[in-house]
RNA sequence: GCGCCCGUAGCUCAACUGGAUAGAGCAUCGGCCUUCUAAGCCGAGGGUUGCAGGUUCGAGUCCUGCCGGGCGCGCCA
């Protein structure tokens, strides 16, 4: 429709150019909107007041000789001056009417487009190291990257999702010591835990699973075990040096029984976050290991091109990128003066290897305190001989969690934390996945823990799920006395259709499509979760004060299909969002 | 100190990328269940968009400077 419009006025200005009214160096570029309330008509245009300064006119004298100009159209009903200069747009009845009929045979399918051409895309997000089970703090890019995954999707991209898994360096060499070192308890050898160790509980449970398999196997003795190290912290020592010394020892000591704890230790707790994430309807096309990278040529083809690129020098014994020629703050290192590359190397690396992959875009959901990797990505692209345009890093600000106007804690290394699965089982996925994502990515959250359980009208999701378990009901109770839904007489009747709160949710309904594209042009999930909530806000309106199962036959079957059209769209919009839409509301009594 | 992000109603946040009278929810107050689920609806009050300039037909949105908050600045990940 906003296509059809701008032919209407581009026509117009030809008409007036070629009449010697109007004398324009250049087209312009054509502005439609969406009005922002009805008294405006259905769409806007602001193009008499961008052409006020070119023409040297007044805007309104302007919108009027384009209006006398324009064909007249089907579709419109009536055109208008308004304000500064606007032309406003009001579309013929029939004309608004056509959506429902639209929607009914698209089903699901209403709402995609083609916008993304079928590119090729990642959306990488979450890529936590496996070196613990995933908290709330990953809860936000979880369920922000996997929406906009499916909204990106949904707009005719064709979506990679990945996690990147850490599954090499030195802190799964610290989680696999922390492992070892608990399983020592386990046998009964008194240990000092270091400082910089995992602490969590989760590393007893992978020491007993160790334990359960290999028995005494890996038992050393205290003394063994920390011949040679230097003193931890709280011993006056660096607690870096000391995990670290622990690492060479357990490495020594173990041999290829290292290896094998190690592989536990990844195992378990990758498939811990694969279940977390399922249970939090996340999905992935590729779970990508970091290993892969150094196990085949990748790394060494990066830095290769890096060094013929001459942008690669030896200081201090390390080797260094020269990012800063790219726009970084800073050199980095990626091979340090221990012969160890650096995950920066892996970085550049998956890069170049999501380039060969064949991706014209590649999307990074970052938490906010990642924002320093943008510039040295950037600087890495550029450096590969890539376009930095291509990168789309997202940054997702935190999300403080409340339970009883308390701040919970979070804090990896500690151990204390709720996790992710903790919050889904107590909250629910549907309205976890939905708090996530109901503000803008770049602004903070405050998720109310309270509020997301509540049943009540103060809930969002259960809001919005609600209007869906209406229609349902609707159907329900319409089969139970045996009256009908013919969706063709409803169709032949549509124009019976003119209550106000009709009107605007017929309107509403034809929004979906632009509310889903705006979502995925700007990265903006929240406005889906946004469009959903006017919408439902919208039918509960309409239910309340009009009756769809009534007795007469064609303006039942009219508001059946408008009602079944509001159901197609709130539960597709819901399953963007990772929410279900259930089809009765159960409360915790019944 | 340098860099990035953010300041909008009492609280939590929107605002179609520079458009018309800045909008929702919560909280507060007043109404609506003999009717398809009251997890709902209808109505009322509530604002110098942190402050000060600038850009233009027009600024919450863009530019500059302050003030306030968050995050980052390792041969850590």
């Amino acid at each position: 429709m906003i296509g059809h419009i701008q032919e209407l006025i581009e026509n117009a200005l030809e008409h007036l150019q070629a009449k010697g009214e109007f004398e324009l160096e250049q087209n312009p570029t054509i502005n439609i909107e969406r009005t922002r309330s009805k008294e405006h008509g259905d769409y806007a245009s602001n193009v008499a007041m961008t052409l006020a300064k070119p023409l040297r006119a007044k805007p309104r004298d302007i919108a009027e000789k384009i209006i006398a100009e324009m064909a007249d159209s089907t579709h419109v009903s009536k055109v208008e001056i308004a304000g500064p200069g606007f032309i406003n747009f009001y579309l013929t009845d029939a004309c608004r009417l056509l959506v429902l009929k639209r929607i009914l045979k698209l089903k699901h399918e209403f709402g995609a487009s083609q916008i993304g051409e079928d590119a090729k895309i990642t959306v990488e997000f979450v890529s936590a190291n496996p070196t613990g089970p995933l908290h709330v703090g990953h809860g936000r890019g979880a369920a922000f990257g996997s929406s906009l995954s499916n909204v990106l999707k949904k707009v005719g991209y064709q979506v990679h999702a990945e996690y990147y898994v850490n599954d090499h360096g030195r802190q799964m060499d610290i989680l696999a010591t922390s492992v070892w070192l608990r399983y020592l308890e386990l046998c009964g050898e008194r240990i000092v835990f270091p400082a910089n160790g995992y602490k969590g509980d989760y590393i007893f449970d992978i020491a007993r699973k160790v334990r359960q398999i290999k028995g005494d196997e890996y038992r050393h003795e205290q003394m063994e075990v920390f011949a040679q190290v230097s003193p931890d912290e709280p011993d006056g020592g660096d607690k870096e040096q000391h995990i670290d010394d622990l690492v060479v020892n357990a490495k020594d000591i173990l041999g290829a029984g290292y290896e094998k704890i190690f592989r536990i230790a990844l195992k378990s707790i990758l498939s811990g976050i694969e279940d977390d994430l399922e249970e939090f309807n996340v999905f992935y096309d590729e779970w990508f290991s970091e290993k892969s990278l150094h196990d085949g040529d990748t790394i060494d083809r990066a830095l290769k091109i890096l060094e013929d690129g001459g942008h690669l020098y030896k200081k201090d014994g390390a080797l260094w990128f020269n990012a800063t020629h790219f726009g970084d703050e800073k050199d980095r290192v990626v091979m340090r003066d221990n012969g160890l590359k650096t995950y920066f190397a892996s970085d550049v690396a998956y890069l170049l290897n999501k380039f060969e992959r064949g991706f014209t875009k590649l999307v990074y959901v970052f938490g906010a305190d990642h924002h320093g990797y943008i510039k040295r990505l950037e600087a890495a692209t550029k450096a590969l001989g890539f376009d930095p345009a291509a990168l789309e890093i997202l940054l997702v600000q935190f999300a403080h969690l409340y339970k009883q106007g308390e701040k919970l804690p979070m804090s990896t290394r500690s151990g204390q934390f709720v996790t992710l699965s903790e919050l889904v089982s107590e909250v629910g996925c549907d309205a976890a996945r939905f708090f996530y994502v109901m503000r803008s990515h770049d602004q903070h959250l405050d998720f109310d823990m309270d509020l997301a359980k509540s049943q009540s009208n103060e809930n969002p999701v259960y809001y919005i799920q609600y209007a869906h378990a209406r229609i349902c009901s609707i159907m329900r109770k319409l089969e139970e006395q045996n009256m009908t839904h013919n969706v063709e007489i409803g169709h032949a009747a549509v124009e019976l259709l003119v209550e106000e709160q009709e009107q605007d949710l017929i309107k509403a309904l034809s929004q979906y499509p632009e509310a889903v594209a705006k979502a995925a042009t700007n990265y903006s999930v929240h406005t889906v979760a946004n469009y959903l909530r006017d919408l439902a806000q919208l039918f509960h309106s309409y239910y309340n004060a009009h009756q769809v199962r009534i007795d007469n036959e064609n303006l039942r079957n009219a508001r059946l299909n408008l009602c079944l059209a509001t159901r197609y769209v709130l539960a597709d919009g819901l399953s963007l969002l990772g929410s279900s839409a259930p089809q009765e509301m159960l409360s915790e009594d019944q």
